[in-house]
DNA sequence: CATATTGCTGACCGAACGTTCAGTCTGGGG
DNA sequence: CCCCAGACTGAACGTTCGGTCAGCAATATG
């Protein structure tokens, strides 16, 4: 593996577990197994690294955004269709658990705000749901910018912080079973609150 | 104001924005008026002055778990009661942004761990949840755990990123407005999803 | 053979970090 | 009056920070 891509590597996990400001370069050099100056080599400072570590991710991870051509194209005809399958967000999320923090520390720290989705995949979405919504399938009354939104709030809060929640369970469950239960129960909720009542 | 409370102020101030590992003594300092030193006066270190700043904002902000026995003690006969009176989680979280961003600072950064609500309290609210399924105003299929968690990381989902869901909604909405829009539908959403059918 | 170019290192820089410490100022009790 | 305790300061401590730079080895190019 080339030093380049050593350090992206090292790099990625020191920023994800400390944050930026928690992060040290001579950490990344360390545990990338080269010296501190040869990452002023292939990158310029500390920042660029950060925003090449989260272009990088993006790029290695499919993009958010392609998932969201695939949720915006589902059809939505039972809850698990849309929220269990192997592309479901929720599974999708807990497979990248990096990328749930690099949101997180983005979020806090500040630095980049990228917009994400990207405009088109959002109206992609809101348009699917406007649709539905006309076929009968959604309530009308449903607003179609909040549903997306409370949706990729629960997937992701849940992995934020699923650890916090631990204690609300009873004990022993494992943290598959924990998702499995939230995760079935939280969509439920949402499905049934989303659907006309006649069905 | 003394020495020992322009700091704790201070304190929180740069802790909420930076976090622990970006917030410095000297910044801390500065914004209180006083002498580096002074701070190594009064606390004994820098963790033991974030520790202090938490414990401290947990009394002044009147304790999560009192808010959490009013949440259990509702009557719950309406939508309303529980979301949008003067006491309902939202709008207090919406008055307290600092209290969201330490908890995320938390939870990101490790620490402490607080076992957050007091176990009674976690009792009291599914044991509410129990008993309100049995009259027959909450579907029997919800799960009473996921229920409350679903409920907090909704309301705090929001205060943490709503900057970022702004691009969803129309331009030129007050804040104000953008967080009335949002927990209205997404509690509408919650609420028909636990309330039986017939209702 | 000479010469760039590239990947890489170790020694080093000034600044900022958390922390310490000797010492000043002030107010109250003997 | 003296004396002590506590609030407070300024200058420094050693360490780590992000970042620089001259130079070495290897490879490719002429």
């Amino acid at each position: 593996m080339g030093g380049r891509e050593s350090i992206l590597k090292a790099a990625e996990a020191v920023f994800v577990e400390r944050g930026f400001s928690g992060a040290s370069i001579s950490e990344i050099a360390s545990r990338a197994g080269v010296a501190k100056s040869l990452i002023y080599h292939h990158f310029e400072s500390k920042d660029q690294l950060w925003c090449e570590v989260i272009r990088e991710h993006n790029r290695r991870s499919g993009l958010l955004e392609r998932f969201y051509e695939t949720l915006a194209s589902q059809d939505m005809d039972s809850l698990d269709e849309l929220t269990r399958g192997e592309k479901g967000f929720f599974y999708f999320l807990r497979e990248h658990p990096e990328l749930i923090r690099m949101m997180s520390w983005l979020n806090l720290e500040g630095g980049l705000d990228m917009d994400f989705p990207h405009p088109e995949a959002r109206g992609k979405i809101t348009d699917r749901i406007r649709e539905l919504q006309e076929k009968g399938r959604i309530r009308p009354d449903v607003d179609p910018v909040v549903l997306p939104i409370l949706y990729m709030q629960v997937c992701f809060g849940w992995f934020e912080s699923r650890w916090k929640y631990r204690r609300w369970f009873p004990e022993g469950l494992s943290d598959r079973e924990l998702d499995a239960r939230f995760i079935q129960s939280a969509m439920e909720i949402i499905w049934n609150g989303i659907t006309p009542d006649e069905d």
